[in-house]
DNA sequence: CTGAAAATGAAAGTCGTTTTCATTAACGTG
DNA sequence: CACGTTAATGAAAACGACTTTCATTTTCAG
């Protein structure tokens, strides 16, 4: 009951659509998008909405335990916020987003961002390409490339 | 009339307007997004359609000479390639774009995909914060915090 | 219990992106 | 240079993820 003690403290109420939802989003993997969640969820009430899915996925990145990822695809996902920030190797092809450390990094991003008098809130390191699998069937057909 | 034979080779046509764009383009500011290069080119030629700017902003990418950079915040922007790669300093105020050289973190980047047998294609370097005008003007008003 | 405040679900709205389609233009060829 | 194939264009519609609206229901402090 720890959840609903600490949304309270921030003015919201538990339900138990929204207990559902949160529970969903912390046993699934990482990086879910709002359909993908929103499918979980229905498997288990599918009297829940989707607008209430994708509020309730706003309010966990506003409480502090999630973040937006954009990878460019048109598709917003949500992070599981950590203490040690990461980066990520996202397969161009299954979608698959792997995690990696990044503590070197970051003592020369906030160096770069101090030498610009820059206020830095958050980073983003990621790598496109394609994963270990996804290298292997990759023989017969070919992504898309130029022409 | 570089362009012109360089397209050719690649099956494509030069029209009035593909130059129009293609210049504008090279000549605007960096990273600007399909609104933007479409306002500019219509002060140049106001009968250029929308799509047509949006097409050839694709096609500039198509043939290497731009990428796509998605912030999150729901616009694709397009940023000249150059020969280095570098990074952003994205100020979430005034939307500036700051680029920085990320050499260093090149290097540690590849061993990281390496060990991972992941094959990379891009990489994505990113500073999301306040820069150094908009600190300034952010003592009354402050950002949307938490809560 | 009760009322104020928050949450929900369905549906509609938003907005950047992408496609469709009829028409026009480019350009290698004859 | 006219021709025909193929690409490009512009307007409008379609798309799709995201966001808001609104009437109704639920939560929970007092």
């Amino acid at each position: 009951m720890a959840m609903k003690e600490f949304l309270r403290t921030k003015g919201f109420k538990m339900t138990p659509q929204r207990d559902l939802i949160f529970k969903s989003f912390f046993e699934m993997d990482r990086h879910v998008s709002v359909d993908e969640l929103y499918d979980r969820v229905r498997q288990l009430n599918s009297s829940v909405g989707y607008s209430t899915v994708w509020r309730n996925l706003k309010l966990i990145c506003k409480i502090g335990l999630a973040e937006e990822v954009n990878l460019g695809d048109g598709v917003t996902r949500y992070d599981r916020v950590t203490k040690v920030p990461h980066g990520h190797m996202y397969c161009l092809k299954c979608k698959e987003l792997i995690e990696f450390n990044v503590d070197h990094i970051m003592d020369f991003l906030t160096v770069t961002a101090n030498e610009n008098n820059f206020l830095p809130e958050g980073y983003k390191i990621e790598i496109q390409g394609y994963c270990a699998k996804c290298r292997e069937t990759m023989s017969e057909d070919n992504g898309d490339r130029l022409t």
